[in-house]
DNA sequence: CCTACAAGTTAACCTTGGCTAAAATATTAG
DNA sequence: CTAATATTTTAGCCAAGGTTAACTTGTAGG
């Protein structure tokens, strides 16, 4: 029996709670899968962009600062970066970011500044929004983006 | 100079886009890496929970079809499942969740349902808030949680 | 200028989470 | 009961993302 339709379930127990034939819910871990393929990497660049932009430099010391990792991770993670046509650099050298890079960090930081906001506007606090950002923004969707967009853009309109 | 604070900072680009100090940086960070450790762990007992009630079983084949990869990945897994003590099972039989078990996906599955109930009363259309919610939920700080949960009752009181 | 220290890289290792192919075990049909 | 089919496991492969330790390169101070 590889086909689970034609069961002996106790449908008795279900309800609204019944999950999406199979095909469909294994493209939902497909997507979480290729999601987290891309994640780091945007973080990276969206890190890089950052800080050329406020320290006018992106040395691998403070990457591996901010990103709690060692130097050696860094510098294995920027090979990967430069081999996907997103980082540029001298060997010893800070680093820079290709046309490439930046895209993918302006529209990573984009992202990551809606749900941040989003997310302070629910009412969540700063620490909190800041970390669940981190972690959800990779999994938003665009629908969701722009619906969350016009939730904060309403809750400021409100208190003004 | 390891030291970040004391630089020659352009700072009249930034206002509240500063980043916060390095150590709190990097615990964003370490906090998402640790939850991408456990995510596949509670992705897989939920669904091993899930198939027991709906199905009454528990079946590789059925989970490598839902997760949308190989049984001997899921074979894999399961191995690191029952080492960790969330899953016990006999050789060449469907497998069954431990207590602990039950209480991981108990928490994952609540977890996973306010976060989809949620995106629907926001307005996020049924696939879209499927694929989404298995990403974030894993993000999903309790105080958030607490919060969608409030604004999802919130909604549903309205439209009644 | 050269020496010490900081910063970046490389090498060797580990775990996770995928894969395919092949072997072992169940199940079902005849 | 046996043969075909379905399911599960095992073995061997790979890439990603971590680690530490050792080495190379850059940069300041004396």
């Amino acid at each position: 029996m590889t086909d689970s339709s034609n069961d002996v379930t106790p449908d008795r127990l279900c309800k609204a709670d019944a999950l999406p034939p199979s095909d469909q819910h294994a493209q939902q871990y497909v997507a979480v899968r290729n999601a987290h393929e891309t994640e780091l990497l945007e973080d990276y660049v969206e890190l890089i962009a950052h800080l050329l932009k406020h320290q006018g430099e992106a040395r691998s010391t403070d990457i591996a600062a901010r990103m709690g990792v060692s130097q050696a991770t860094v510098s294995k993670t920027v090979t990967r970066l430069k081999a996907l046509g997103l980082v540029s650099s001298k060997p010893y050298r800070s680093l820079f970011l290709t046309e490439k890079g930046e895209a993918m960090a302006a529209m990573s930081h984009q992202r990551h500044a809606i749900v941040l906001q989003f997310l302070r506007a629910l009412g969540v606090s700063d620490r909190t929004a800041r970390i669940d950002a981190e972690g959800m923004e990779h999994h938003v969707s665009q629908e969701t983006l722009d619906i969350m967009q016009r939730y904060t853009r309403e809750q400021e309109r409100r208190s003004s």
